[in-house]
DNA sequence: CAATAGATAGTAACACTGCCTAACTATTGA
DNA sequence: TCAATAGTTAGGCAGTGTTACTATCTATTG
């Protein structure tokens, strides 16, 4: 089944030296992936000959990757074997969070995927730029935990907004002064390390892979305090769009035969002004957008619960039959503070579909959980890359 | 940028005789893409040393998977070299199109991409199942055109309909006996060789990837004579949904309170139905919707074609705003019939969309090029996986 | 027109690298 | 002390790279 991979990937050539890069990469891997092994686990992962196995480890340990974590403890007759592990503080890899009007939140992740520090600070966008505001947080959010700067090998951020990777833009961006800004050009210039930026609602879909029942791929349907727009996480990974506006919902006219400028869109459809609307029609109040749905679930406002679980099945179903994903799942703090009981009603109103639907399953941030997964993910793979470096097979043409 | 990639994907290690897998490897890829080549241009390609070049070319002929062309000929001082190519008898591709009224269609590739032959028949499914059609054919076929049944690989088929490749399931099919039909099981059966089905609509967007205009990736809007439909195919591949119906936009309902069985669907707002109708409204007559619209382009009907591009337009909008993708292609029968006044009225209704609005580029039948091609890059694919066999790297747990 | 120089295609011999097998030493518990 | 396990050492094998060599062909030159 090759009916969906991209089309062709150059296929390497090389000599001895790049079976031991191979080797050791694959060793590098198994390190990543299991957290602690013995070389006899290693080996039975690998397939590789004992001494090979050391030899391969110990140019890891040289190297700097790996460390051994002193012996197992006897259960068993004959000598301890060496625990083998992964070196934590090898390299780190750092997510930021630009948000209004929460500001800013880093969090730094080790090699070994532990998240090591975490903190936000509230930021005036008017007064301190974007990118200004990231670097004082990220320096100081480093050294809080007493992690050297230059051991920072990725940084990914998440952007309200949609970030078009080519010209390094940020289009309908939330926060001031961070559309002329070329983010990713000034994070990388004062970092000096990788830098990639994600829309936050694509982070926010990566953080719910961390739930086994949507791994085969999700469409996350985000309902946020400011807007609404959509997560495309398919088995080939992220669906981002060709200008990073990939999943605005937000911005489709909800009446193809009035598109004025005047004329609702999804986000007047079933974003805050429409639960606002809703909830005035049936007599709900709150603060905001999630306060009136809260206050719906609480006092078991049927009509309310009915017709905006109406429309959001609408957009379901509209993203169903586009995507048909596995999963369809309600995101943000409007969906968070219907809970269960507007999930309940959405599934009652979508049918079929109504089996795809879940709600949230993260707990906390789920932006910035997901922006440090990626961060990661990005920082293994360039650890595993890096091992050939030098060596590298030629890569065809 | 791993930000897109697939989670993450085994990596293998081996011994020697892993290596010499990967330069036999290496050596048909870049025989492959060359169609012939010359052992010094081979050696460029793959950076291999002389001796191990003549090596590698060695075994590539013993497993019949190379042949010489005779020499260069001779514009330079010196012997003359040996020409290689891949042998293109070694195994074939075969693409079946499956379509009312118009019945089965078979093309067969050989090794290196050359289509050897090409024949339709109409059929009658009420009265030939259409597993069985497509047996008659394929075997008729490739007889016809001298090439021995055993060593055709892979076959692909395009169905209208959308395919649940993982329950063998045809669903919304238009061909009579389809729907409980287990297609792939039933072909695989007789023909022994590895089986895929395909949307139709699907297929036809992997043959615009031939105009290099699209390179980037496309989502093509079909607009056919039975229905519309929409085929996604994105940098990372095709986008096929997790039952198949991804793209399904003639099921979405045009006005979200309004979803009714008998309310409106985009099949009914900008399909044949569609079409027939405005047609009535502004007095352009025709027999089915493609004359409708080759009669209103005939003659200039402004008012007509203005209506329907309007229409047309939205539906793109919908579809530039969820999937963003790098260019937005009109095919089918009725896009086709449009031709350029209609991709222009649809471009001047579209705004900043416009720029990426294409007329398909494909000559002829875009489902069956579209098959052909998705069945030979499979085939290329398992021709250089099989090329590892037996001695591939233990691919990491 | 023939002989020769020069360049290129391909092969042969040998060295290098890396992995595997097998034998060996060291360590631990019964 | 024996048996089982962790890890190392020694020797062999497979595959590639380098260098040197032969064979072939064109172009130049006498």
């Amino acid at each position: 089944m090759r009916t969906n991979g991209p089309p062709d990937q150059p296929v390497p050539s090389g000599s001895s030296h790049l079976l031991r890069t191979i080797n050791e990469r694959a060793a590098l891997y198994h390190l990543l992936e299991h957290d602690t092994l013995t070389r006899v686990e290693l080996r039975k992962l690998t397939g590789l000959a004992k001494p090979t196995a050391s030899q391969v480890m110990l140019r890891l340990f040289e190297s700097g990757l790996a460390v051994t974590l002193g012996r197992t403890t006897a259960r068993q007759v004959g000598p301890k074997a060496e625990v083998y592990s992964v070196n934590a503080d090898y390299a780190f890899a750092a997510a930021v969070t630009l948000r209004e009007p929460d500001g800013v939140t880093v969090a730094i992740a080790d090699l070994k995927g532990h998240e090591r520090v975490s903190s936000t600070r509230r930021i005036d966008f008017t007064a301190v730029s974007p990118d200004r505001a990231v670097q004082d947080m990220l320096w100081h959010t480093a050294e809080d935990a007493g992690i050297d700067r230059d051991l920072i090998s990725v940084v990914h951020l998440a952007v309200p907004g949609a970030y078009d990777a080519e010209n390094d833009e940020i289009g309908y961006a939330d926060i001031p002064g961070a559309e002329d800004l070329r983010l990713r050009a000034a994070v990388e210039e004062f970092t000096g390390c990788a830098v990639t930026v994600h829309n936050d609602v694509n982070a926010a879909t990566v953080a719910e892979r961390r739930n086994p029942a949507v791994s085969g791929g999700l469409v996350l349907l985000w309902l946020g305090r400011e807007g609404i727009g959509t997560g495309i996480d398919l088995s080939h990974g992220l669906v981002v769009g060709a200008r990073g506006a990939a999943g605005e919902l937000g911005y489709v006219p909800v009446f193809p035969d009035r598109t004025g400028p005047d004329d609702p869109t999804y986000q007047d459809w079933i974003g805050a002004p429409a639960v606002m609307e809703l909830g005035r029609e049936h007599g709900v109040e709150g603060a905001n957008a999630a306060a009136v749905v809260a206050a719906a679930v609480k006092r078991g406002a049927a009509g309310f619960l009915e017709a905006y679980a109406d429309r959001v099945a609408g957009a379901l179903h509209l993203l169903a039959c586009l995507f048909d994903p596995p999963r369809l799942v309600l995101g943000g703090e409007i969906a968070r503070a219907g809970g269960e009981t507007l999930v309940e009603h959405v599934r009652r109103r979508s049918g079929a579909l109504g089996d795809l639907v879940l709600p949230s399953a993260v707990y906390g941030d789920a932006v910035a959980i997901g922006v440090l997964d990626l961060a990661y993910a990005d920082l293994k793979g360039r650890v595993l890359d890096a091992a050939l470096e030098g060596r590298e097979g030629r890569s065809g043409s």
